[in-house]
DNA sequence: TTTTCACCTTGATATTTATCAAGAACATCG
DNA sequence: CGATGTTCTTGATAAATATCAAGGTGAAAA
């Protein structure tokens, strides 16, 4: 329990609160722990929630009539993440799933929305946050709109390389995953990753990826 | 000014504000005439900025590196629109375009802030009005990732023929403008659109575009 | 150690989409 | 009314992507 005001605590969202209301909120909180494939929220459903992550990985993700799978974006440690439906009432345009077992925090609108609203610049921050979704969105609506898959492809690389000094990195996504983030499939997530390794700009082994050309990842993208 | 205030009523967002607040704003409106063409935010600009549309038309679109252009949505007359920067002064995602001549009233965070602190109410309105975009972003998402251009032209027509009785509708949009809201050129517009015509499904004609089959976009999108 | 299973890899092929080019239809303006 | 410029249309072609199928590889479980 103090355990958790603790962690709220590091949140970057709930981290601006006063102590007091953190303790309240850590006394509201509803646990829950998932499982690896669990779903705590389904696209469709009217879900008027706040969570905090605590621990585990949790995939925001769409699912088409087809039955294919989009991720958009994921949900890490620390993470605070407000249901749509908490706003307006409709139904969740997608879905969560747990990719690692997990521990999750949860508060429904009856309950949170009376601390959010003791202090107002609280509020305020909330359309910060969503803008800062907005803007994660943006980026997939333009590699989407304007990048063939190997764009989106380097895109998703030089995220898992994000720290310069990383040159290799344990694959912990599986060519289907990898394709589910790209909007496209594990077969052809595997030709064009073969088709840089001949390039020279990386080598992938089952268990890792090496990159030995960041710049040339780069340069695909912003062509000059 | 009086119409300004009777104006800005009928905005779902203003509409809750009490008239003394709209009486204030309407005082601290800047106002902009544009011409077609014109943009009166450009993508990578910081604009920490509210506006309201009271006549026209504005785009919200992309510009790839490339040069292309994609549409995301339109505003309307009394639509309200936040600049993403007021949020977090970071560079705005898109840009928008008048694409009619267009009269624009304009607040700047440090005018508007104050009135919107006003009534807390008001700042989760704002919640909800962002969650509205993100709605919009989702499908967006969606017609990218998962159905190929014949659905998402299904998508759009379905949205212009929205009134179920109208059957036929004045081309106001252009191959090219078309193509730019389905992410695709206006070469292959037009091969769809014949397509669909040679199917059945509408008639299309320099002026106009007549449905025939309404029913038969739908299923396109759902199959069955 | 063998079995099992999920994952990766590659080829062959079909489909979708983009692109280039050229001509036709239409509207506008002088 | 003719000239001009934009938009539409269509063909030919190339490129990107999806899909199906089959076999390979490695790790974990029995």
């Amino acid at each position: 329990m103090d355990d958790l005001i603790k962690k709220l605590s590091k949140a970057e969202f709930f981290g601006k609160f006063p102590e007091s209301d953190r303790e309240a909120l850590a006394e509201l909180a509803i646990t829950s722990r998932l499982r690896v494939g669990e779903y705590p929220c389904y696209q469709g459903d009217i879900w008027p929630n706040v969570i905090f992550l605590s621990k585990g990985k949790l995939d925001w993700s769409m699912i088409s009539v087809a039955g294919k799978e989009h991720v958009l974006f994921s949900l890490s440690p620390y993470d605070v993440f407000f249901g749509h439906s908490i706003f307006d009432d409709k139904p969740m345009p997608a879905s969560l799933k747990a990719t690692e077992n997990s521990i999750v925090y949860r508060w429904d609108r009856k309950v949170i929305l009376p601390i959010l609203y003791r202090h107002p610049e609280t509020l305020w921050e909330i359309a910060g946050m969503l803008t800062g979704t907005m803007r994660k969105a943006r980026e997939i609506i333009y590699g989407l709109a304007f990048q063939p898959v190997a764009g989106r492809l380097a895109t998703l690389l030089l995220d898992q390389f994000s720290d310069p000094d990383d040159v290799s990195v344990e694959r912990d996504l599986t060519l289907n995953a990898i394709a589910s983030r790209v909007a496209s499939s594990p077969e052809v997530v595997c030709r064009i990753l073969h088709q840089f390794q001949s390039e020279g700009v990386l080598e992938v082994t089952r268990a890792t990826i090496t990159l030995h050309n960041r710049s040339a990842l780069k340069d695909m993208l912003e062509p000059e």
